[in-house]
This record gives structure tokens, C-alpha cells and sequence, in this order.
DNA sequence: CATGCGTGGGA
DNA sequence: TTCCCAAGCAT
């Protein structure tokens, strides 16, 4: 990676750089890029302007594995509601893990509202200024540290792992836009499928692009298919409408979302007995098909059994009835608004998401 | 250090 | 339809 610090070398000069093209990336080609052709995001300071920290690190929480077309919605609703890292330190751990609900991996949401405590609480709600404090924070790794000390605090941050870092940053003497200007090229040319290579402002050093096999670049480790599970999911309605519900564990799974009563989710669950995994005793209806939903590592199976509940009826231990109106105040994932539209028969309420824009 | 952890959209 | 992801982090 490193030049080589003596001039007399061996090998001959590729054969790219001879016919005109650099022979290895400046940080200068990637900026005029940049200056050119640098989205405009709702996130992201215009140039000259400052980028406040709160709606940098908001967004980075947001965009870990999370692609922009899904956390534009979310972005804007956040911000709406919980317009200061003070308003989200304050709010209420279900009001902030139900306005994240929907946009799953929800570790983050747990994070990232004991984060915001931990600024207001130990920061005096300004966040650190440097990678390390950053990094000291839940839900803030390396990536992500970097990218906020970069973009938010112009720090010489190159938003990869601490080695490749040093070394960019000597090599190039970074400064200022070079993390967002990587993301972008990333994001918009360097694409994992049919990367655009003619516009790319490194497309004379890129070794991958010399062989021909830039499309062969990441390797990838295979990952394992997870094994198909099953289980049942029941929905207990009163004569008001109100619905059973109840919280899951805080971490693993759905980790702190809410859910309908389920049976254990196996490979080998037999729906024809779920009855017996009931959360009470009724008249429990199987609703016609089940519901499927993919994880990160197993895809789901659930049948929907639907049972009447008294008016008077008390919630089994650990779990409420929620009124259909306050179906919308709660976190569920997903899966559970599946779960939901088939038991009722209807679609649920949708959270408002924004007309579909590019990224 | 390998694994667990969601979702919607594009190819 | 089916496949493959997308600005990682915590453990």
C-alpha cells in the first residue's frame, strides 16, 4: 500500500500509467470529484456550513447497515420529535424504540437513546470532539467515531479501521471532506454491482479495475442460510378492540420490542397443537395462510391463531391489552404488524414513510 | 474473532 | 420470484 520509500525498483511501470494515468490515487482527483458531484443530504452541512453533531451522529446510527432510501423517513421523524440530543435523552425509552420501529437492527435504538443520556449526563450535551471520546460512547464503534469526528469536527478521520487511517492520512495529509467524499464514491460509482468505472476519479490506479475483476472485489466470506423455524402467534382481541401484548427480553432478538404472545420458534414446531401454547384459554381460530419473515440468520414461519377475550378479561402476567389506538404508540417490529394485518384483516395504521426518493 | 442482529428495495 | 444486500456494533 505504502510507496516505496527508494526510487530504484524492479518492477516495470504498469502499463496504464504509461499511457498518461496516474500510477496512484490523490486525494486531489477524489475532492474535485467530490466538489462536483456530492449529494446533497438532509444530514450533511452545505458546503461553507457547519454540520451539527447531533444530526451527524443521528444519521450515522441510522445508516449502519441501513440503506438512505430507509433512513430518510426515519431521519426526518426523528428530528421532528426529538428535535435536541436533550429531548431524546429525555424522552421515554418506548417512544424512542416505537419511532424506531420498522427500521430494525434495534440494539441501535437502545444505544443510541443511552447515548444521548450519557452526552447530556456526562458531555453537557455537546458531544466529544474527538474519535476516542466518540468511540467511548454506545452504540459508537470505530467506523462510526471516525465518521462523526471527520464530518462533524473536521478532524483528519478517515472513516475505515484505525491502521488504514494512519497510513491515508500520511500518505495524503487528509483533511476535511476526504470521509464523505469516499462514501459518496462508494455509494454512487464504486458500486458492488457494475461499478461505473469510467467516471470514477481513481480509475487509472484501481488495481481490481486493471485486471478486469473489479466486480470480484470485496471477497466476501459465504455465509450459513439459517434453518427455516416455526411457531405460533396469538392474537387476543377484546369487544372494544383492544389487543393483548407484551414486551420482549431487552436484549437478543426484537430486543425491547413489542410483540403478541407467541409459542417457542423451532425448526420442528407442529402448528396443528399450537393451541396448547395459548396465552389463555378460548375459542382460538387459525386465520387462513401464516406469515413469513426473514431474519438476519433464519427465516420465520408463523400461524395466526385469533381468540375473543372478555371485556373484563385481566392480562396474563407480563403482558397489557392495548387499545387499537394505541397499536400506533407501540414498537412493533415488522413482523408483528404482519401478524397483526392477518389477524385483523386489515392493514395496520402505516407509520408515515415518504414518498420513495433516490438516494 | 466469529456470530447475532432487520428491513425494504433493486437487479 | 429469488437473491443480495446497505455508511457496523457488541459480545
Amino acid at each position: 500500500m505504502a510507496e516505496a520509500p527508494v526510487a530504484a525498483r524492479s518492477d516495470p511501470a504498469p502499463v496504464l500509467a504509461a499511457a498518461g494515468r496516474e500510477a496512484k490515487p490523490s486525494a486531489a482527483d477524489l475532492l474535485a470529484w467530490y466538489d462536483r458531484h456530492r449529494r446533497d443530504l438532509p444530514w450533511r452541512a452545505r458546503p461553507g456550513e457547519t454540520a451539527e453533531p447531533y444530526r451527524v451522529w443521528l444519521s450515522e446510527i441510522m445508516l449502519q447497515q441501513t440503506t438512505i432510501a430507509a433512513v430518510r423517513p426515519y431521519f426526518a421523524a426523528f428530528l421532528d420529535r426529538f428535535p435536541t440530543v436533550e429531548a431524546l435523552a429525555s424522552a421515554s425509552s418506548e417512544a424512542v424504540m416505537s419511532a424506531w420501529a420498522g427500521l430494525g437492527y434495534y440494539s441501535r435504538a437502545r444505544n443510541l437513546h443511552a447515548c444521548a443520556r450519557a452526552v447530556v449526563a456526562q458531555h453537557g450535551g455537546r458531544f466529544p470532539d474527538t474519535e476516542e471520546g466518540l468511540r467511548a460512547l454506545p452504540g459508537i464503534g470505530p467506523y462510526t467515531a471516525a465518521a462523526i469526528a471527520a464530518i462533524a469536527f473536521g478532524r483528519p478521520a478517515a472513516a475505515v479501521d484505525g491502521n488504514v487511517e494512519r497510513v491515508v492520512s500520511r500518505l495524503h495529509r487528509v483533511e476535511g471532506d476526504f470521509a464523505q467524499a469516499l462514501m459518496d464514491l462508494g455509494a454512487t460509482i464504486c458500486t458492488p454491482k457494475r461499478p461505473a468505472c469510467a467516471l470514477c476519479p481513481w480509475l487509472g490506479p484501481c488495481r481490481a479495475r486493471q485486471a478486469g475483476l473489479q466486480e470480484n472485489y470485496p471477497v466476501k466470506a459465504p455465509k450459513r442460510e439459517g434453518l427455516l423455524r416455526r411457531g405460533a402467534a396469538f392474537v387476543a382481541v377484546k369487544p372494544d378492540g383492544a389487543i393483548l401484548l407484551r414486551t420482549r427480553p431487552p436484549k437478543g432478538l426484537l430486543g425491547g420490542m413489542a410483540e403478541v404472545p407467541t409459542s417457542e420458534w423451532r425448526g420442528d414446531y407442529d402448528s396443528a397443537k399450537a393451541v396448547l401454547d395459548a396465552p389463555f384459554e378460548a375459542r382460538w381460530r387459525r386465520a387462513p395462510g401464516v406469515v413469513r419473515h426473514v431474519f438476519t440468520h433464519f427465516p420465520l414461519e408463523l400461524a395466526v391463531l385469533v381468540g375473543r377475550a372478555a371485556a373484563d378479561a385481566p392480562a396474563p402476567e407480563g403482558m397489557r391489552w392495548t387499545s387499537r389506538a394505541g397499536l400506533a404508540d407501540e414498537p412493533l417490529p415488522n413482523l408483528m404488524k404482519k401478524v397483526l394485518a392477518l389477524a385483523l384483516g386489515e392493514a395496520l395504521p402505516e407509520r408515515p414513510k415518504a414518498a420513495r426518493r433516490r438516494g
